[in-house]
DNA sequence: CGTCGTTTTGCAACCGGTTACAGCAAGCTA
DNA sequence: TAGCTTGCTGTAACCGGTTGCAAAACGACG
């Protein structure tokens, strides 16, 4: 019923061969023929099978793209970054949503390798770089977008968080702030650690001590966000501003100061991370760390495509850095133009 | 270099036939022969070729999820359902964006087919109904999610948006407004106009006239919003009541009416229609109507999986009408629990 | 112990392309 | 005109699985 190569070969009259070489413009066939072939392909409504053609070139054009899941607000834009550059090479994405569980994963990883995609793009992982040594065993490319992976040798692509967290934290200082808090991301996950790394910097840059009351973990959701953020604010001297390691925590966190009838930035400055689409909602302001978040998916797939197309084993890991930039709004309070922050009362 | 079937026959003294039985569990397979190959499949590492596979089988195991843009915020909700209720029946989604340009959608189209995904789910299309019938005498399924197509006779998941638009404009005719204004999205969408529809079976039920004058014609962006919200208000009698075809354009319209310095609900309501993230956040708290995303898209997925394992071509098509639910909080104002709506000053 | 019905297993074709290699025709050179 | 290129095309093997069919192995029965 499907019309195959063969079909169209016939109704040319030449052979499987000459017509595989015309539509993959080998340019060795003589034009009237090409002509013929191309003719016969039209009339026929031919359609090559990528699955045959895979099972010999050993390639697929598809991608995995793994992430936690992509309805966290991060994803959706990397996620199109990848396929927008994806595309433009004619390859196609593969979306798979993890949750974060290592069970999960590596049921994806298994499957991805029986699909025999040509490379993973992973935004998350939760993973140990172990296991991603058996995928450079097995000759699979991939590459890490947005989170670092110590021990592994793979390509990155990240932010440079630690500055980020700097800035953030240092803006929060220059508004005059001296008590600011931090809540974390996950114990032991790139994005969250470096952050709090920037924050201390800052602070010892200014001559201020990290004070470990002022730090609470989160986990990088809302809930972990507004819990963090409470136990901040019922300390016996809460901080005047929280830095939280990514904007859906910082979400939380403001509902947690609403909570207690707190005023934002007034009463307590808050600074996010990523700036989501959230972050510039009229009625939510958020100042934010801006993660390019598209690039970081189009960078990640042109790594990755390098890989892939250029396979050259020995190539060392490449790691780029995106600048992180600080976009001021209103929730930590630098429009109100004062330079002394407001402690409640 | 890769293990294949033949090595592992070979390991386990067995013939590849013997090999893909035990492999497919078909039970034929004496116990111990199956224990040697499994045996060696372990030892060997062996990975079964999905491409080899399908190549004979016809299933790739893989449907396509088409949407505009993975970027609003409606389709995650729906791909992450999509994607679970793939997962349990063990297939994979390719992800396909195409804003909403009937080229880009062309030219995924060819693609898949090229692919030999077995089944899309459509959630968002721009192509006409004789462009979708070549897929079926292609004889790929697909099902639309959250769109239908005139003319199409196709298995379709959709919310009543009739019930829907009427359920958002009768609340706020219970609220006491007379002057509701509607922003619709583009003409022709189905969602639009049953929302429309909804929204003057509403008027009319309690003796208003839907007047022209009322209703902005939007685009589902938040800037579609913003200018049809503003259009409405710059009326010489502006509406004391919006009901936007989506929360995107609800959004969009918060800004417009707090551009004026207007208040919403007091001076105007407001009134959205999928409730997406944005819709619960404390600082926004939109009245929405509630599109069921998530299941959305696992019931179009497994009707798609129907579709695929059980292919009688004279099937009739399939449609699922899932309730709206209005989802009451502040910008319709009311938690103010008065029943005269203010119109300003 | 031969026969026969059941399991089990292997053979070989096939899925639909790609590609190394060989063959043939035409054009050039000597 | 013989001998070489050069240009174009066909043959056939191969990619790595699945599956219809036939043969082998096995156990039971008479």
């Amino acid at each position: 019923m499907p019309v195959t190569i063969k079909d169209v070969a016939r109704r040319s009259g030449v052979s499987k061969a000459t017509v595989s070489r015309v539509l993959n413009n080998i340019p060795v066939v003589r034009e009237d023929t090409r002509r013929a072939v191309l003719e016969a392909t039209r009339a026929l409504g031919y359609t090559p099978d990528a699955l045959a053609r895979g099972l010999t070139t050993k390639k697929t054009r598809t991608v995995a793209l793994v992430v936690s899941d992509i309805r966290n607000p991060f994803f959706p834009e990397v996620a199109r970054g990848v396929e927008d550059l994806l595309n433009n090479y004619n390859y196609n994405v593969m979306l798979c949503n993890t949750d974060g569980r290592p069970e999960k994963e590596e049921a994806y990883i298994r499957l991805l390798l029986e699909k025999r995609v040509d490379g993973i793009i992973f935004a998350s992982v939760k993973m140990g770089a172990s296991d991603l040594s058996r995928l450079q065993k097995r000759g699979l490319p991939f590459v890490l977008a947005g989170r670092t992976l110590p021990g592994a040798d793979a390509d990155v692509v990240v932010v440079d968080s630690v500055l980020g967290g700097y800035q953030a934290t240092m803006h929060l200082l220059q508004l005059g702030h001296t008590r600011i808090g931090y809540v974390s991301g996950p114990a032991g996950v790139s994005a969250s650690v470096d952050r709090h790394r920037g924050y201390e910097q800052a602070l010892r840059h200014n001559g201020l001590d990290p004070s470990p009351e002022l730090v609470a973990v989160g986990d990088f959701t809302q809930e972990g966000g507004y819990a963090g953020a409470s136990r901040l604010l019922s300390l016996e001297k809460p901080p005047t501003a929280i830095f939280c390691a990514n904007d859906i925590m910082a979400i939380g966190a403001l509902e947690a100061i609403y909570e207690r009838g707190l005023k934002v930035p007034e009463d307590v400055a808050i600074v996010g991370f990523d700036d989501i689409p959230f972050a510039r909602l009229r009625n939510i302001q958020l100042t934010t760390v801006m993660y390019p978040k598209y690039d970081l998916g189009a960078i990640a797939a042109r790594m990755l495509i390098e890989r892939i197309e250029n396979p050259a084993p020995d190539r060392l890991a490449k790691q780029v850095i995106l600048p992180p930039r600080l976009i001021i709004r209103r929730t930590c309070g630098f429009h109100l133009g004062r330079s002394t922050p407001g402690a409640t009362t």
